[in-house]
DNA sequence: AACACGGGGGC
DNA sequence: GCCCCAGTGTT
């Protein structure tokens, strides 16, 4: 039993091997640029930043869409270029201001990195983006994805983009079985691109490998090979291997932390807490929080407050938030203060956070979505 | 090489 | 509940 299973593997590898001696993987690519791109120039989404791409315009589109799905970009970006249409006005801009813009994006170190990169180009490229691959990598929030991206597709410059749908394309295409979460893996492919990716038509190449990723070769269910203008070179089509490649190891399990939220009025004032400026959700403001489900008792601890300063107390229900890599399991207290006690040198002082008007956490304070469960029975 | 870093959509 | 997304920076 364990055998067959063996020798079916061996065959596998075998034939795979004659396939790329009379095939090479860079042969295999270069072929199928054809019909893919002739499929891109057809099948193309319009997009937003596709309509005028400056290195700016792309530039803003590949950073927010790092680890993240196009239609959940389309509206950020377009609120975020109208009120920041160049780098000058990127480099210019308030942080709490793009904080705010960034709101329920994610990732928030991608804008504070976009705005240092913006102040460098000020300065040291005379507010442009530099011209070539080099030094795009040079700048903060570029890596070699991005900088691939923006040298190719803005510049027209002949150096590949390799992303998540990139290394599943490719993978399929040479039924490759290597681990795609490896960074050598990524550099293997990077390098294998360079040399087999069209010279002339880069940008469009890039993405046309993104694009057949995002809506044919697909990342959940199974790839649509039948639309597949790469079916008749794709060997995992041939093998039957779509399946199983590409090859990724497992993550790492997310680790689980009880916290309790606490939703504080006083009068038409609202209690919310700026966080620090390194870690999770750096920066921005929540509501104040602490380690632990804690009972009433606690919570009067915890805020410096005693029995006496309160008019209301209610249990809110349970809530759960799942980040990339720690999942919060939330109980919430509404607590409403008497007003008398909003004073100098009084209750102010004790609080963990300030007291501002509801009106200004809505509109002015990124308050992300981790606390909107409880956020809503201060807000409504 | 492993880990931190958000949030949401698809199945 | 699990997977993954037009990844990058830090340790």
């Amino acid at each position: 039993m364990e055998e067959r299973i063996l020798d079916r593997l061996y065959a596998d590898m075998e034939v795979l091997e004659k396939e790329n001696d009379a095939f090479p993987p860079v042969k295999r690519i270069k072929e199928a640029s054809v019909p893919l791109l002739r499929w891109y120039r057809r099948h193309a989404r319009t997009l937003p930043w596709r309509e005028s791409p400056t290195p700016y315009h792309v530039w803003v589109s590949e950073i927010m869409l790092q680890q993240t799905r196009v239609e959940a970009v389309k509206v950020y970006y377009e609120r975020f270029l109208a009120e920041l249409p160049d780098i000058q006005a990127l480099a210019d801009v308030e942080e709490e201001r793009l904080m705010k813009l960034w709101e329920g994006l994610g990732y928030y170190n991608r804008a504070r990195n976009l705005k240092r990169a913006a102040g460098e180009a000020v300065l040291t490229y005379g507010g442009k983006l530099p011209d070539s691959y080099e030094e795009l990598l040079k700048l903060p929030g570029i890596g070699s994805y991005t900088a691939g991206a923006v040298a190719s597709i803005a510049y027209g410059l002949p150096v590949p983009a390799v992303d998540g749908n990139v290394l599943r394309v490719i993978s399929r295409l040479l039924a490759s079985k290597e681990d795609i979460m490896k960074l050598s893996v990524k550099k293997k492919m990077e390098e294998l691109l360079m040399e087999a990716m069209p010279k002339e038509n880069a940008g469009e190449f890039n993405q046309a490998l993104m694009e057949i990723g995002a809506l044919v070769c697909i990342p959940n269910g199974p790839p649509r090979c039948e639309e597949c203008p790469l079916g008749g070179l794709c060997l995992a089509k041939r093998y039957q291997k779509t399946d199983s490649i590409p090859v990724k190891t497992p993550k790492k399990a997310r680790k689980v932390q009880e916290r309790t939220v606490l939703a504080v009025a006083c009068g038409s004032k609202v209690l919310i807490h700026k966080r620090p400026d390194k870690g999770l959700l750096a920066g921005l403001y929540e509501l104040p929080n602490t380690e632990g489900h804690l009972e009433e008792g606690q919570v009067y601890a915890y805020l410096g407050i005693s029995e006496e300063d309160i008019l209301v107390m209610e249990r809110l229900p349970e809530a759960k938030h799942i980040f990339s890599h720690v999942e919060w399991r939330m109980i919430g207290y509404y607590i409403k203060l008497k007003e008398e006690y909003r004073k100098p040198g009084n209750l102010r002082d004790s609080l963990p956070g300030e007291l501002v008007d509801k009106t200004d956490a809505e509109s002015r304070y990124a308050l992300p979505g981790a606390f909107k469960t409880y956020v809503r029975y201060l807000l409504h």
